[in-house]
DNA sequence: TACACATTACGATTCGAACA
DNA sequence: TGTTCGAATCGTAATGTGTA
């Protein structure tokens, strides 16, 4: 499920036409590309995009050149030439992580957001950080003493206080430790005032994971502590696996097939098959409609290890774990951890049984157990018989 | 004016009933 | 059992509005 949330900030016009029209001219439209180019951008401005260190280390270089600085005068003017400009509103969706990184990154300088916004995309347009990389290696020739200057001040830029932030955190401080979804709802619409789906559902999410909860596996309605299912699950179960599936999105549900099937490979000597039905009924709960179950078919079989065949009306999918293993090993240690679960699984559910006292819901859930656990080995591909190169994948 | 949040509009995706 | 196609839902851009 996406986290996603609106950059809603004035930036100078001239700039964010440019980025459009560079966003534009690079995808063929805008539509689906603004808010993640937008979202490089801010990465690449914040140093959060991974490639900080080498960029630090493309610094000292040009530090030890001892040559004159001129990337001072660079941004100053880049600064002054914003901040006279007009603006006008930009809007884009970025993941909410990177938007509160690059606000915590450039709060303490004086110009607007808009404004350090309209920094980035121009940086991002003129090459991103290899482009930067590459001028900044030229300048290692002639001036490179001008990378130590930064333009930050030390100024307050006096931040309001996050409303939604606050109605979120005034949600969560009215739930009990766990709720049912019903209680959760009412009491969005009751605290933030909010009525349409989509606010709703921004909410609920934003709520889920701030208190780190997830739908008890034997009743999804019901909210509970993640600790609670680790407790009935194990750890080692992936989130894709232990989800219902109605709160898992399209590609989770892709990774839930490939795990689970790669999960009753393990005990037959990293191959096996299953049907088009039995992916739907077994694998994801009769939740998506079968066209739908077609396609995802179709998606896991682009996967290294995954073919699907035809077989009379039939379609199956196929694992095949050396190909796994060979192209895509923290796939097999994902699968290999989740099998290893299942050795661990029946402790947990016995623990749960003596500490908590939910009669019948814990004997549904060891029903459930049961039903997803049928393929549950004696033998492990992975320490009995199983391919050589599997071993090595650990 | 700058910012945040809610809502709306609309294209893309998914669902599911009907049918072959 | 797979495919088709209209309906429903979702995700994102755009707009409206309130607040400091």
């Amino acid at each position: 499920m996406s986290d996603r949330v609106r950059v809603d900030w004035y930036v100078p016009t001239a700039e964010w036409e440019q980025f459009r029209e560079y966003v534009e001219s690079e995808y063929g439209e805008i539509e689906g590309y603004l808010g993640r180019e937008t979202e490089r951008a801010m990465q690449q401005y914040v140093d959060t995009d991974g490639y900080g260190s080498v960029e630090e280390r493309v610094n000292r270089l040009v530090r030890a050149a001892g040559r004159r600085p001129d990337d001072l005068d660079e941004e100053k003017n880049l600064s002054s030439d914003l901040d006279r400009s007009e603006t006008t509103r930009a809007y884009a969706s970025v993941e909410s992580e990177v938007k509160d990184e690059f606000r915590e990154a450039v709060k303490d300088e004086s110009d607007p957001y808009g404004v350090i916004l309209a920094k980035a995309v121009r940086e991002y347009r003129g090459g991103g950080r290899a482009g930067r990389l590459e001028r900044k290696l030229d300048r290692v020739l002639d001036d490179a003493e001008a990378l130590l200057a930064t333009a930050s001040e030390d100024t307050d830029t006096g931040l309001r206080k996050n409303g939604r932030e606050v109605k979120t955190v005034a949600i969560c401080n009215q739930l009990d430790e766990q709720f049912t979804d019903k209680e959760l709802v009412g009491t969005i619409q009751d605290t933030a005032g909010v009525s349409s789906a989509p606010s709703v559902r921004q909410y609920r999410e934003e709520v889920v994971e701030r208190l780190d909860v997830e739908p008890h596996p034997a009743n999804s309605d019901l909210w509970v502590p993640r600790e609670v299912v680790d407790d009935l699950l194990g750890e080692g179960v992936p989130r894709e696996c232990r989800m219902p599936v109605e709160y898992l999105d399209r590609e989770q549900r892709e990774e839930r097939v490939m795990l689970e099937l790669g999960r009753r490979a393990i005990p037959r000597d990293g191959n096996d098959s299953v049907s088009a039905t039995d992916v739907r009924t077994d694998l994801l709960d009769d939740v998506p409609a079968r066209s739908t179950v077609a396609d995802i078919l179709g998606a896991v079989a682009r996967t290294d290890g995954y073919t699907v065949h035809e077989t009379g009306d039939t379609a199956r999918l196929r694992v095949d774990l050396n190909t796994v293993n060979a192209y895509n090993p923290e796939l097999m240690g994902r699968i290999r951890a989740y099998y290893d679960e299942g050795s661990t699984r029946d402790a947990s559910l016995t623990s749960y049984n003596e500490s908590e006292d939910s009669g019948d819901e814990t004997d549904d859930i060891a029903a459930e157990w049961d039903a997803l656990d049928s393929a549950s080995p004696d033998a492990a591909f992975a320490t009995d018989g199983g391919p050589d190169d599997l071993e090595d994948s650990d």
